[in-house]
DNA sequence: GATGAATGAGCCTTCATTCAT
DNA sequence: CATGAATGAAGGCTCATTCAT
């Protein structure tokens, strides 16, 4: 039964058992090599986790509520113009490179979460997650869709999908890298390559417009406006 | 003469064996399991395995071979114009569609083995295998970008990763489905989705006009000429 | 269950059985590696043997019977007298070679039964029939002694088994080499050796005369026959 | 502060396995009954072996160091007189009552040792052992030959060989006995035994006397000098 | 609290034996 | 009769978990 003990060594042991869980996979990963590679005595380990099993948990919970936190996909008030989107597409842009660089950090245990059937009990945990974060995304494709930003000729769960999967994709691309690769530069090629795929030809000659012209988003207010007004 | 061995107990403990290993991971997998499952007896498995991580070895090794003989990239030959690949768009989207049913079907053991770290060994192989198709991808890309119909302001290993991710997660959600979607349209929403992001404006142009009248790709051979030589 | 079938496969298999044994010892002995020496199936072994532990004991009472049937100790006729001892000394001596011949022939399956405890069943068969030998020539050796020809200071269990000893030593000692060495001089100078050991005083130089003098052993009975009634 | 590695354990396991080992043969053995029979678990038996094959290793390994530490063959300084060898004869009796005690204390294992080929790994241990001693002797036959004090129409091997069997012999007779016997008086008697059936007849008169007489060897001193100058 | 020696259930693998062909 | 594929009990070894110190 776990006692409150250590908290330094609780710390590391999360650390120890987050790299042997995904180095060797959860059954093949001893106790003994977490408690190795976190200095700690095995008995130790038991006075954090109630088992190898509970360990497995606390890190799976643990990496979701922190993904949780770094993730900000705001509820769309009302229903957005281009005008909005137009001056969000910068946030937005900082927003995946931070998302992004999160990512990269838990590349491995990430991974492991996605691989999914891998024997990996608590993977609803993950399903539950991906699903809310999936159907947060659709929602706003839905939105987009309806306010005329986004195409109608594709499935809007499709697209989420193709979208979603690209940037999974690209992540594991980036960690294949030797060097840490320009991420902001990545994204920001991702954002225009799924822009262009997903957005109606007249918003897209309108951004394309406010892009090339160097004007900032914002200033494109007018043009936008008028959009708006015809796609609601 | 004693009964000669029953192929289809080998064919029958792959079946097994690929869903045990699927399901609980490779070290957790238990050889009565399979054996169970296959409806022969435990001592069976080993007439026709070395050991557990011989089996699958040769789970891998089978699927990589199904997988490379499904899979056919052609080299290119010469600069590609628009007219070819414009008329290689029809074969290409059925070609895609051959390919996701493969994957498809091998959903679970793909997931397993793209998820890589997990402890499974011979992670080198599939490793081998996607940096081959990765390769001939990548090369595709490049040359399109240099025939002028790719756009060029994108990194072409950024695409490669970008349209396989996509597919790769369309994948993913087509499983979680329970009745079979219609794989057909989806491939051909994909495809124009891709189209849109990576194409030229000016490829782009052509190809729309050409299925917006109606007319069959090979019919619009006389624009095209035009823009093909302007992009050589 | 046995069945009578072919008889030459049967001695094969006991051919290959008694070697595999040998080298392996009877738990470590596989009967695939038996059949496989054998030439004959798997099956096949099961046509001449009830089990391995039946073929083990078929071996063993096979090879006692063989050594019994080239062992032939007489009971002595009533008080040996020196006189007839001298005579059969070259008898002996040449039923010594012979057996020793046999000894060697058998030497690796001879081992293993002498070994012992080595977790051989039928050991008992073994014990019953060195006991069975031991007691016969205890019993000559004290009548040998009641005729006053052997000492009387040296207890005869004890005198028996310095003599076997010292002859399964001798066995030992033959098969090392790597040349056949000459099995007659070695017997005759073992004879000598022990009879040197046991002997009175006074029936050995009785006999060292006789030998020495180049008369044949008949030759002496005059003199054997006097030493005769005194030890009677 | 963990209770420390319970060393009495181990030594519990090396009796229990010696004995199991004994009984059943290696292959035979399960490490279930050796862990039993100490009053362990089977997983202890692990803290301190490597594998069943190293618990015998081991074991057999300690036992030659043993046997080592309690023979003592001395390298007989210069041609060695009757005189010298006269005095030792009560020294080596000594020794050889002790020898033969721990003999027999590990009689089960040392009869196990020199079956030799019965699938016991290893064996060339006890084979460099033994031939190592067995040289031994043989040098010192050789040199009581060459000191007039061994005939020398026997074939030193074959002398050495039916000495040291006959030991070996003695040795099992013993530990058939279901009461301990007297060593002292058979190892008394052997060792007449064998010098009567080694020596010349000349140093067996010479000792022979010394014995009659009741004087002790060292008194013996003047007419052994005599034959020592003669067989020098 | 911390430690690591001890435990024993569980799993991979072997191989004697059976039996369909 | 002969064969060798199939069976499954048995046993070596691992490692999650406990607990004496």
């Amino acid at each position: 039964m776990p006692r409150p003990a250590d908290r330094r060594a609780k710390t590391e042991l999360l650390r120890a058992a987050e790299a042997v869980f995904v180095e060797r996979g959860l059954a093949a990963a001893k106790v003994e090599d977490i408690t190795g590679r976190a200095g700690v005595s095995k008995g130790a380990f038991y006075l954090h986790f109630e088992s190898k099993d509970d360990c497995w948990r606390q890190i799976v919970e643990a990496f979701l509520a922190r993904m949780s936190g770094c993730l900000r996909i705001p509820d769309p008030k009302g229903m957005p113009t281009l005008e909005v989107i137009c001056n969000q597409l910068d946030e937005w842009l900082a927003h995946d490179i931070e998302m992004f660089e999160f990512t990269w950090q838990n590349r491995a245990l990430l991974g492991m979460l996605l691989a999914g059937g891998g024997g990996a009990p608590y993977g609803y945990l993950v399903d539950q997650f991906a699903e809310q974060v999936g159907r947060k995304l659709q929602a706003w494709a839905q939105m987009l869709i309806d306010a005329g930003i986004y195409r109608d000729d594709v499935d809007p769960a499709l697209l989420t999908a193709l979208i979603s999967g690209g940037y999974d994709r690209m992540a594991r691309e980036v960690i294949k890298q030797s060097k840490r690769p320009d991420l902001a530069s990545w994204c920001r090629q991702a954002q225009q390559f799924f822009l262009r795929a997903s957005f109606t030809d007249e918003a897209r000659a309108i951004i394309d417009r406010g892009v090339r012209s160097g004007l900032s988003p914002r200033a494109e207010a007018a043009d936008l406006g008028q959009l708006a007004e015809r796609s609601g």
